[in-house]
DNA sequence: CGTAGAGTTGACTTTTGTCAAAATCCGTGG
DNA sequence: CCACGGATTTTGACAAAAGTCAACTCTACG
């Protein structure tokens, strides 16, 4: 049903209607930059695990999710990595490549099938030129991301892994959600949920477990659903 | 020699005369605004260890460093903590504080004697909303912040601690120059060493002797120098 | 039906943190 | 100038946490 959406998006281009609430420019920009948006815009569909962008590339303008998810991570070695979060539904990406250096120094994944909106750097700063009050929301919004990337930093440094673990699942649901039968509306292989805690699969795998038989997860077919709220969150706590 | 300008700077405020590359907010003001500047600067002197502001904090306004070395850093428990940078001469300080949390997520402390100059709130966020450019530019340096800190996140999960320390050195090396002697142009404890790499009091003692043993530093009177660049550059490589 | 990728498990190693105790440095007041 | 108390430094023994490796199973999917 949003697809009808983003079908009438492409088809009719002269018209501007994606849903505002999804879209970060949209929501922001000048009303009369709308049609030159609508302009230089471009919907891109792309397949679950299909790359977006990568850690390396030359910058070449920032996308928009407007359907899916999205991981944004880091590599590390060759099969390791980092996942420095995901962006859903109405979330900027690519906004790292802004900033004095010209490269990605993230890559862009997508979780499951999704749709990304392109626009292309020259035009996003002429925008921006033209509407400093985007710029300084997305200013208020590095600082937002700065502060919660730095909570994360000193998470990764000092909190156990089992407390890193739980702290992933806790965001996760608070980020996304949870389906009617409680649990967190996404789906996560355990590598990424292992990249994403900053740990190992096989860590990953056992501490999951030991919170099934603690009875404070349950998985049901790939889905996680978070039974007793309160000790995990306890988790997050310990040795504070 | 600095100090002299800074005492100008306090005795006849009519007159702007901070050495303009050693404050952010100079290099990119207005010209007409530059005398409100000076109106509404208040020069700060700290004492060594002292607390600028704390995490948790409400936010009141930003800084600068005008003089000296100031450590920015999270709380972990009561002993353990993290630092996330060091600000030096020019740097902007409680930045953090914009965004849509009010409240410091950081606390700034002084490693040495040092001088703030502290502008309040109100009047930085007139000075963003007549000036576009400056906020363009700290969005560039929020952009840049935001990558250097992924980075570090992505080190912290996955460097083992010797490279970090490494790292750290490297970085502090990059950052401070050296002196005459050839030893990095900062005084840090341990402790606050150990703060910077994300590990313990202990683990940096002992990984600082074996590199002293190995030659690839050598510390006279608190002061570290780097002797084997090459080598030290290897450990933030192994395992990748 | 076979293969690749994800999940599962156990045994083992290494790294790193913790604790505790001694040694040393340093500023202050006597 | 010295003695004192507190902080920092130094060291060792030990424990726990977490990663590595290897093998085996399951499942989806062409």
């Amino acid at each position: 049903m949003h697809n009808n959406q983003l079908l009438a998006h492409d088809m009719k281009n002269s018209k501007h209607n994606c849903d505002l609430k999804s879209c970060f420019l949209c929501t922001l920009c000048l009303k009369e930059w709308i049609p030159a948006i609508d302009a230089h815009r471009q919907t891109i569909p792309v397949k679950k695990g299909e790359v977006i962008f990568e850690e390396g590339d030359a910058v070449k303008g920032i996308y928009f999710v407007y359907e899916g998810k999205v991981k944004v991570h880091k590599k590390w070695g060759n099969d390791k990595g980092l996942i420095l979060r995901i962006a859903n539904k109405g979330a900027i990406l690519g906004h790292r490549g802004l900033g004095h250096n010209h490269f990605y120094p993230i890559s862009a994944t997508a979780l499951e099938p999704s749709s990304v909106c392109f626009i292309d750097l020259d035009f996003f700063q002429s925008t921006l030129k033209v509407n400093p009050q985007l710029t300084y929301e997305l200013m208020m919004f590095f600082a937002d991301e700065l502060q919660e990337s730095e909570n994360n930093m000193r998470n990764l440094a000092h909190m156990p892994v089992k407390g890193r673990i739980a702290q992933a699942l806790l965001a996760l649901h608070e980020k996304f959600g949870s389906t009617k039968d409680n649990g967190i509306d996404i789906i996560l292989s355990r590598q990424d949920l292992a990249s994403l805690a900053g740990t190992t699969y096989e860590t990953v795998f056992r501490f999951m477990n030991q919170l099934t038989e603690e009875k404070i997860i349950a998985v049901t077919n790939k889905n996680i659903a978070i039974t007793n709220m309160e000790k995990l969150v306890l988790l997050t706590k310990e040795k504070e």
